[in-house]
DNA sequence: AATGAATGAGGGTTCATTCAT
DNA sequence: CATGAATGAACCCTCATTCAT
């Protein structure tokens, strides 16, 4: 088990509103999230969101121009809070194992914290979106994947992997996102725990897992 | 990168007709993997997929009895064929370090070889299945999911790895699936080469990266 | 013919809604009557119905979740108005021979007047029907089987009929019935004539034929 | 109960042979007609038909040109057969009573007996025609309704019934058709006591139920 | 904003029928 | 005569989207 010292950032409050309660646009999306998690996009018909939020599906159009439009939102959300997030701890960590740390704990805290289902659609339905729309995206998402590779760069700059951080940052990225295939939280493996074993994956001699 | 004597098992001959190219039904799988693989299983009609035979859509029904028996027939192709070849694999390396090696190779080249559209079908596509079949598929499975796990285990006896051979094959599996996202076979990255990344990934001091 | 007296009650005014022409609900249902009376339930494609409403096929599933359901609604409202009639005209009549005429005209007045084409169709189109919405319909004819039973046991016990009530239920039932197929208001045998051969046919000594 | 020089013919032995099941065409018109009475025309698939036969439904197209034709030759069997039967039982017969007794127990031998199958199916699915095939059909009927009218006015004349001859016929007609969907013979009720009871229904003073 | 009836294109599937083998 | 793959039209139904109220 990690020694508190090197404890990842506390998962339990972070993206604690990733939507907004309070509108009905942010409650529009808060359940378009959870249904696409679980049905998928094309399995998620307006009409469930709708039903959702207690109102007709034609009232959705109110709110977004389309059912794509939500889809995209959605993952806007995630893509913008994740790289706040992301900077954020990276910056706090003291060096660079605590920083590979803190990649991992803040994408695994999206994962399986508050904005699971959102980031799950975010990770998981991508294809759903036309190619135009990906990109934007993809945009967005480019400081976000700097942050990962210039860290893992880093990391094998020390001696802590032989990988090349592009594949590194690549394979990484598959082992965590399919983690929502198969991991809880609430069981006998705590999010932290688990946080340490990627690490182990990711760095030689780090993260002891047991 | 890998020495010759280390080298994953040949990735080009392996599976060579996962379908049977010669019968109707198989072509009929062949066409349907690859537009399940490139539009997902619920963005292909049956309609596209007749037009990639050559025939009309009302005429798939005479060898499926439904799209899903499609998917299905798709999935469990592929289920029989990476079991078969996974245990023969791992019979013929020579040590532990060998046996993961054979797992990650044979599961890559599935993903990118001649069966890569089946294989993404497969590890992607499973919840457009109904409960019910995808337990059966799982059944089918579970002697693949198995030796993984044996395997695993005996690596992290000798040492080669700390994390738990359950959550391990997990976070592999998540990996090697993923790169159906992002690598493509005939770039500058070699398949045998992205094996050893792999490996390192997986085991400590194995696969030395460069 | 009959004198005035026993003259059966007036066909001409009863049940004139069964459905309401207010609603897009019941015009729906009128017109899918018409045509599964005229060509059938197998016959008839929702196509023509909501022809025959001037809107497109996808909007009747709207109104109704299936087509299926649009036969169960057309035939659950005839049970119902058909039981509501038969139990008022049982009570309003003086007598035995009073009562079987009652029972025979309310039969013949749905068959033939306003409610004909839902009458037809409920007789006539059961069978297209799965067996667990048969019983249902069942169910729901139950307390109309009795009245007719109760009747002609009375009449059986008066001497009018040497048949046993459950035989003679059915045997007028199905002449009653069948006259959809041949008989036509309108011509020279007026309904109110109809109705005293079939008493007639029912009872020794009444319903003079001429 | 009838007495036993009142018995009506026997019910048994009657159309044994209505197809020639030692021919391909034979067998194949008494699994459609056993189809069509369970399921209905319409309910019923040319696959189906052959899956009886254990041929393929291609080749059900050798023996009949259309379903149709099926269905038209079941039903010209019947009436042919009927026909026949119909004029030797009432030329046996006695007097005008047994007569229309012969009538009722021929119709009803056809609706239970071994043919009981291709008559419900003539009975019940003439909708299923073409108007063209139907006068045809009715052609063929020509004397059998003539036969029946013939007795009934002979009956009506002897002050057996008050009920115009054509009247009678259809009501009659109907009564029995009926039978075919809430008697089976094997029961309390037996074939001959069914007999009286419909006789008891056309003719007063006749036909003692009990 | 919300409704709810309507749209209209398209979906998977059925099925009588054809025909080369 | 039988096969079985193919046809092609039609079927019931779904669903994102529109719009008058």
């Amino acid at each position: 088990m990690p020694e508190s010292t090197r404890t990842a950032p506390d998962l339990a409050g972070a993206a604690p509103g990733l939507f907004d309660m309070a509108t009905p646009r942010g409650r529009l999306l808060r359940i378009a999230a959870r249904l696409f998690g679980e049905k998928g996009f094309a399995g998620t018909t307006v009409r469930d969101i709708a039903a959702g939020l207690g109102i007709q599906s034609g009232s959705l159009f109110h709110h977004f121009r389309s059912k794509e439009d939500i889809l995209f939102a959605v993952m806007e959300m995630v893509v913008e809070a994740i790289n706040r997030d992301l900077a954020e701890a990276v910056a706090a960590a003291p060096d660079t194992a605590g920083r590979v740390r803190a990649l991992i704990a803040v994408e695994l805290h999206y994962l399986h914290g508050p904005a699971s289902d959102a980031t799950s659609v975010l990770f998981h339905e991508w294809r759903a979106l036309p190619k135009a729309r990906r990109s934007v995206l993809m945009n967005g998402r480019a400081a976000y994947f700097d942050l990962w590779q210039t860290v893992l760069a880093e990391a094998r700059a020390a001696g802590l992997t032989p990988i090349e951080p592009e594949i590194l940052r690549q394979l990484l990225h598959g082992a965590l996102a399919w983690t929502s295939f198969w991991y809880r939280p609430g069981g006998a493996l705590t999010p932290e725990a688990l946080v340490e074993r990627a690490l182990a994956l990711a760095l030689k001699d780090e993260g002891r897992a047991s």
